[in-house]
DNA sequence: ATTACTGCAAATCATTTGCAGTTCG
DNA sequence: CGAACTGCAAATGATTTGCAGTAAT
């Protein structure tokens, strides 16, 4: 465990959005300023591929981490691309109950709400045409 | 319609799985062989955007197309990458149940199945230690 | 001391873009 | 004819890798 990955690990766990490694960098260089992207690209994954956290690809197929290993889901603004968990329990029977439509062996499944965000959603209505 | 255009739908309509761009051009390729990777992308790119086909991103950040644009669910083999619509009927009333938890406008969802093809079961099975 | 890790620079790889020439309607 | 499209080559951008030096246990 060095500096630079309790750091990275420390980032994570702090953040409140789910950052990706150029978000986890930016923040990391104000604390280190000379830690290079590749370390940060190597931790995050190793972190990741340990448990410590998760690795977290959604339909804009921007890479990002989350520091909530435990089973949840996830929604993304269409507009600006954030994401926040949504806190709706875990189906899990789904993985169950799909083993009987298909052939494969069920390991998990993701859900990804497409939405937009409180913030998006007040811009479109300034937006919006008077008439 | 341009002829590269009508073939790379073509290709798409008639794939069993869920080709990449990539797999695109290996096939169009076969019956011009000067058309661009360009080309291909374009127009892949357009047709999804007009809605003669589906762009899929899931969880191993590949692009793919889908030839079916309807409400379905995916299943992806981690081990080869293929990729299956799965038979189940579409969860409707999710997005509805889901505005109750957050302040999102719901748009849509996408919900992935991950786990292991029926040939890769089987490679597993062959695989597998004797003791 | 040994092993894992770092910073840097160069390499990858999928995708996109600029441009001059071509095709479609 | 004018707009949309093509092939080619070069650009982009996120991620990965080789390597020589450095830090962790």
């Amino acid at each position: 465990m060095t500096r630079q990955k309790r750091l990275i690990l420390h980032i994570v766990y702090r953040a409140t959005h789910h950052p990706t490694a150029q978000d986890v960098y930016q923040e990391a260089r104000k604390y280190m300023p000379r830690i290079s992207l590749a370390t940060v690209y190597r931790n995050l994954e190793q972190l990741a591929a340990r448990g410590w956290i998760r690795k977290l690809v959604l339909g804009d197929q921007v890479t990002r981490f989350d520091a909530n290993t435990g089973k949840h889901y996830h929604i993304r603004c269409v507009d600006c691309g954030r994401v926040d968990d949504v806190p709706m329990s875990f189906m899990d029977d789904l993985n169950e109950k799909i083993s009987q439509y298909v052939n494969y062996e069920i390991i998990d499944h993701q859900l990804e709400i497409i939405g937009r965000c409180p913030a998006c959603r007040q811009a479109r209505i300034m937006q919006r045409p008077i008439i």
